[in-house]
DNA sequence: ACAGCCATGTAACTTGTTACATGATTTT
DNA sequence: AAAATCATGTAACAAGTTACATGGCTGT
């Protein structure tokens, strides 16, 4: 969805053709996301079946306008709440929450392999930030900044996990709907 | 791939049928994460497909086993680091990157919008976390404070948004390959 | 008998994604 | 002429998701 209303909101400035859409997106979050070609095609055709665009032959490009439902579409989007938890399951949550209860793997031996690669991640984009300054374009600032802020927050999620499994003050509860009775205990 | 992956690591558990795992699977993400029953047998045989299960008929259920090459594949997945940054586009991010250069909408008020939905969506969290307490079950507990970390980043990252529109310091940079010339000026 | 749950399954669909084919134009 | 770039497109697949069909068993 999110490829499809992005290209959405790129023809809503102007009609475009599909390299040109592949090549606005990439400039805006500056190859981080990368696009590729096909995609754009595809996600176009699609967006002509639900009437959000219509494409014109031109000379050697088909030009794509956007349709008074695409505007509509593009409105709704925009004033929709976007749900961190909904809008998919947390890979590494569940990695997490998984190796919890598995035999032969450490949780902390996850966590300290997660954590080494989020602080990487972090310093790969504050060293791009950097670079950037802070008269940058303000769309690629926003992008690095939503990167490090969640990286740092799983930094220090990842942290609170480690630090509650060293103290496991509580009396190993029973699983709630579980029929494993002789579940193994996790190792300190 | 979550999905699968979270099946196989339950099914190294122990032999188990699709319903079972349908309610293993949300007993321990607490129904924040709701899982389709139809997805667990869809997926099931996508797993089997691929050898990473093996299915043998019992009485009334048709129960699973974890292979050789499954368990391979786990470990797989527990040494892998899960990368926030290409495991998906940010939608959250998108649209506020897009929404800079649209005509008709105030950045601003996407920002307070999402600011609005970020905040209510943590302290819903915190009401669940501290509900659970201190010595609830583990997996839960994780799987709350990620919710909250990552809430928490957002309603942040905003912030530090709508401080960086506020004194726009830089000298309006023209954009790269966009034709949009009369940009609209943020207003404070 | 009927309601309700347990249990399995499938057809259909969405979004994302890539590998590949094709032709036109431009550069070397 | 060969290589590169521009431009469009398609077939195919992965993963997620749901609505629906089907049958068995249990309690009232």
């Amino acid at each position: 969805m999110s490829v499809a209303m992005s290209l959405l909101a790129i023809l809503d400035e102007g009609p475009g053709y599909g390299l040109q859409l592949k090549n606005e997106f990439e400039a805006r979050t500056a190859s981080v996301w990368p696009l590729n070609v096909g995609q754009v095609y595809t996600t176009l055709a699609r967006l002509e079946r639900d009437g959000f665009v219509r494409s014109r032959p031109d000379d050697g490009e088909k030009t794509y306008d956007i349709t008074p439902a695409g505007r509509a579409r593009l409105d709704a989007w925009f004033a929709e709440p976007s749900q961190s938890s909904v809008r998919s399951r947390d890979e590494l949550v569940l990695k997490l929450v998984m190796s919890l209860t598995r035999a032969g793997v450490d949780p902390q031996d996850v966590i300290q392999a997660q954590r080494k690669a989020a602080v990487s991640e972090m310093q790969d984009y504050t060293r791009l930030k950097r670079d950037a300054g802070v008269d940058g374009d303000v769309g690629w600032l926003f992008l690095l900044d939503s990167l490090i802020f969640q990286a740092e927050a799983r930094v220090r999620w990842l942290d609170a996990c480690e630090a509650r499994l060293r103290r496991p003050r509580q009396k190993a509860r029973a699983p709630k709907a579980s029929d494993a009775e002789e579940r193994e205990e996790v190792r300190g």
